[in-house]
RNA sequence: GCGGGAGUAACUCAGUGGUAGAGUGCCACCUUGCCAAGGUGGACGUCGAGGGUUCGAACCCCUUCUCCCGCUCCA
């Protein structure tokens, strides 16, 4: 079962070193996160992943790793310097925001020519809330959605050395688009792969690390003859998913959503979302846009565009002219990605049954926790969060001992935590459950922070322990990532590495000392099988590549 | 920016004016022949920050910061 709830998530990766509150010892930076020491392996993997499938295992695909700072001329033809600026209007009445150009283009018929005229007609209050009718609003201001810094060390207090940290990676891949043509010796169709950071003002961020206003893009610019776009947006839309399904994420928690008219960017044709159902709902994980020639031709010399030196295009043998190829761009969030693996692969579940009369004990104060929801009345709680909590508290107590770990979920709920008899079953859950369920991530071998662990069967014998950690330098040697560890009881050890996903951990035994096997524990059934020490390098590395 | 909630140990949290706590985790030693066993000892806190009231403040008052949820927005 995957995470319920993003706290669990949050928690873990908290408590077990994958994310860190970014700069916290001076009260943290809204919404900027730092991968710790599992969390950086697992994000590398995760970006790997891409690149492999992406680059190594396809014949028409190229690797780029453009700058982050550009010329400002780049995002003045992409269309960002104008578009990327949203004029936002407080209501006073109901508290919304509207978008103040939207309210004036829908209420006045025709496009504002600038913020002057917005904030005219809200002075003149010609303009009324979509939300509650009122024309009591504020003054529309801009919302910059770039980062500006400026390239110099000297401030010159006006314009000449502004830059924007890029809010896509995408226009470094199309203004070296001609670089990549004229060294690679490439023909239609191929594609360009490039992973970095990208920044975003955005208004809000949240969800831990799902928006944030720093984040990393895997993007691809696929380049195609006009006419064949749709079927190469069609192959990318499949070989996307398929990638996400590959590494673990199952097919029901997986969609593909069609971008309806409105919602489409001005470039784009068509554009479908992959999204996964999040522990907070369904969210995007990937965007895959069929951008059509607007990219290369916007940075392509023209009436449009006096700066740019030359033209984007491509020289078809085949017709014996120029043309300006179409371009589909599937687009990930790495963070976003990393994020998804997390959620599907945690899980708590119930490893022995717990004595009935400790079982009885939990399903009398679950009811008890029912009936307490069931008296609340609309005043104290709303009647759709009601039903949630009946439900939930009903199927759990009639499942009970196996819906254990559901009742765990149900602890990270602040509904259910604002009833007072909660406290007592979250306790009471809470004992049970660390005696009798495991927290295991479910991680794809290939993305697992760490692939192997070793540990001996015991510490304080000597020979168990060097052996122990033989194997360790032997697994590294072969460039597999391993652990040694010895600091506690076998079985705790197991738990450790399962609540970070390790795949594999191998003892070292008595046996061992004899005949050289130890013994290989499998992460997600805890079976158990012998193997020899020396091709344990050999069969893990491929288990885990 | 608005509304609501919350800031106490690494994590989860208790603590309504009188010596800062619990469980888990972490470290060391002992024990332990395979799934969070046990024992002994140990480290860890500017109780978000600043000011005020008080003999005395984690607790009351004021200010401020941060985080979370919702809304606006989201190439």
């Amino acid at each position: 079962m995957p995470a319920s709830s993003l706290e669990s998530i949050v928690s873990l990766a908290k408590r077990r070193g994958f994310v860190f509150p970014s700069s916290a010892i001076y009260g943290g930076l809204g919404s900027t996160w730092d991968y710790g020491p599992l969390g950086v392996e697992l994000k590398n993997n995760v970006k790997r992943a891409w690149w492999r499938s992406v680059v190594y295992e396809r014949d028409d695909m190229e690797g780029l790793d453009a700058a982050i700072l550009m010329n400002r001329l780049v995002w003045k033809y992409s269309g960002h310097e104008a578009t990327f600026a949203d004029p936002m209007a407080d209501c006073r009445n109901c508290k919304a925001r509207p978008r103040a150009d939207h309210l004036f283009s829908k209420q006045k018929g025709r496009d504002p020519k600038g913020l002057p005229e917005i904030n005219a007609a809200i002075a003149a209050k010609e303009l009324k809330c979509e939300k509650c009718g009122s024309t009591d609003l504020t003054e529309a201001r801009p919302f910059n959605l770039m980062f500006k810094t400026t390239v110099g060390a000297v401030d010159t207090g006006d314009d000449s050395g502004l830059a924007y940290l890029r809010p896509e990676t995408a226009q470094g891949i199309f203004v070296n688009f001609g670089n990549v043509l004229d060294t690679m010796r490439r023909k239609l169709p191929f594609g360009i792969a490039q992973i970095g950071k990208a920044f975003r003002n955005e208004i809000t961020p949240g969800n831990f690390t799902f928006r944030t206003r720093e984040f990393e893009q895997m993007e691809i610019e696929y380049f195609v003859r006009p006419g064949e776009d749709e079927a190469a947006h069609q192959m990318w839309i499949d070989s996307r998913s398929q990638w996400y399904r590959d590494l673990g994420l199952r097919a029901d928690n997986l969609k593909q959503r069609e971008q309806t008219k409105d919602e489409l960017a001005h470039y784009a044709k068509r554009c479908v979302d992959l999204e996964y159902r999040f522990p907070m709902g369904w969210s995007e994980l990937e965007g895959i846009a069929n951008r059509t020639d607007f990219d290369l031709s916007a940075h392509s010399r023209g009436p449009q565009n006096p700066d740019a030196v030359g033209e984007l295009r491509y020289f078809d043998q085949e017709q014996k002219k120029h043309i300006v190829p179409y371009v589909i761009e599937p687009s990930a969030g790495a963070d976003r990605a990393t994020l998804a693996f997390l959620c599907e692969a945690y899980d708590e579940s119930l490893v022995k049954d717990p004595p009935e009369v400790e079982v009885a004990k939990l399903r009398e104060q679950v009811e008890s926790f029912v009936r307490s929801v069931e008296k609340r009345d609309a005043s104290q709680m709303e009647a759709e969060t009601r039903r949630r909590l009946v439900e939930a508290g009903q199927a759990i107590a009639a499942e009970l001992p196996a819906s254990l770990p559901r009742l765990l979920g149900l602890s990270d709920d602040p509904d259910a935590n604002r009833i007072e008899v909660f406290k007592k079953v979250r306790g009471l859950a809470d004992k049970l459950g660390e005696e009798f369920t495991r927290t295991v991530l479910r991680l794809h071998p290939r993305l697992a922070p760490i692939k192997v662990a070793v540990f001996p069967l015991k510490k304080n014998e000597p020979r168990l322990v060097e052996m122990a950690r033989a194997i360790k330098r032997e697994l590294q040697d072969e460039g597999v990532r391993a652990v040694y560890d010895d600091t506690g009881a076998i079985g705790k050890l197991y738990r450790r590495q399962d609540e970070i996903g390790t795949p594999y951990c191998i003892t070292v035994d008595f046996q061992s000392l004899e005949d050289g096997t130890v013994t290989v524990r499998d992460r997600d059934t805890m079976g158990q099988e012998r193997a020899t020490r020396g091709e344990l390098p050999g069969t893990l590395r491929k288990k885990v590549g």
